[in-house]
DNA sequence: CGTAAGATTGATCAGAGTCAACGTACGTGG
DNA sequence: CCACGTACGTTGACTCTGATCAATCTTACG
């Protein structure tokens, strides 16, 4: 997701925005004029369904971009997970840039590049794997995108609600997952922080290799 | 999914390559040098888990372009679901031609945008849907993808197994899900032909209208 | 210290999966 | 042209994973 100075060029035209804890950082439907780029915290994009069931399509840090997918309206709220700070850019900007600087197209085309294949892992995840494996890859993604404090912890930002939402589960069995892991013994679970005790065994447990 | 036009300034470069029923086009994990448009016919891509277990990730049909992500391999395998034709262009020419052509970057930066969008909206389907839905929002898709012999009539080219490992279902429930849209008066189904009866209830059995 | 929000665990339920039988259409060859 | 065989689709019976409902525990915070 991260997309190391992909939008340094254009960072005069910024607007630093901040939210607090759970802040509507955009509105589903919404006309999409901005977009954003994290600078620190975490925030999720998510959808509804009329009767209430929630989505939450991706989890966003820092350095990771939002909104750059020139739709007329947002097809997805954005909510702080944590206290975040966000640059905010003119989405005409973006496609001015782009209409007129050849290499920025062409690293604005590999970042939306990386984010397909990103979402096309996730399809299978959504539609084939089980409980244990979702949470096991979920794992296995925060470990790579999350700075650890020391090595194998993860320190996970988000509750247990919106893992549930994100991997297309309820909050029971997303605690019942982490405590399979716990028993196994590949993991230590306490609240936000887990550590990783057994990678290969995360990573089997994810059923992450592919044919 | 259709990108009309988009490739028509490389259709020069093209070959045409055919393929019969079930014949492999691409395999998951080989070097991506070539990406393709769909000339005629229907194809899948697909994905596999060690144990077999198996996704569709997309039915392609004419139009269509496929493996215009630039990744360095295939990160899945692509399939002849029906004969099928296809116009097959090297990865590097495609690339080529965005770093020069600002016209020609754009719409392909738009065509990948519109499959980022398309992708987003199936994670919610696999995620949060139940099977009727599912089953629901395949055939709205598939009504507006295919071309009806008939208003209101879809000719499915793909077989159930097709169907259940695109909607992260089995075989048999893909044919209760027909079954229950048929005796709630919403399709009738005869095999691969399938005829709306009442456009509206299947829109709402889809569950398509978010907020 | 009291309260509230979130996490965990247990008991029960239901939707979808599995296993199995049967039906139907199509293709081949006698 | 019919008989057979095969592949695919449908339906039924039963199972199981994960959802639901409920109670308890933990932590953070006023």
């Amino acid at each position: 997701m991260a997309a190391p100075q992909l939008l340094d060029p254009l960072v005069s035209l910024a607007a630093i925005v901040t939210f607090e804890r759970e802040d509507e950082i955009v509105f589903q439907g919404e006309a999409a004029e901005y977009c954003y780029e994290v600078v620190s915290g975490c925030v999720r994009t998510v959808r509804l369904l009329e009767d209430g069931r929630r989505h939450v399509g991706e989890f966003l840090f820092a350095g990771d971009l939002l909104g750059c997918d020139s739709a007329p309206q947002y097809e997805c709220g954005v909510e702080a997970v944590t206290p975040a700070t966000l640059r905010r850019y003119r989405t005409s900007a973006i496609e001015d840039r782009a209409d007129t600087d050849l290499a920025f197209a062409r690293r604005l085309r590999r970042h939306g590049n990386s984010q397909i294949r990103a979402t096309r892992g996730r399809l299978m995840l959504l539609g084939r794997k089980t409980a244990t494996e979702r949470i096991a890859s979920f794992l296995i993604e925060m470990q790579a995108r999350l700075r650890p404090s020391a090595p194998g912890a993860i320190d996970l930002p988000m509750g247990r609600g919106d893992i549930a939402d994100y991997l297309g589960l309820t909050i029971e069995t997303v605690c019942r997952g982490l405590a399979e892991l716990r028993q196994r013994g590949i993991i230590a679970v306490d609240r936000t922080h887990i550590a990783v005790l057994d990678r290969c065994g995360l990573v089997r447990a994810g059923s992450d290799q592919v044919q």
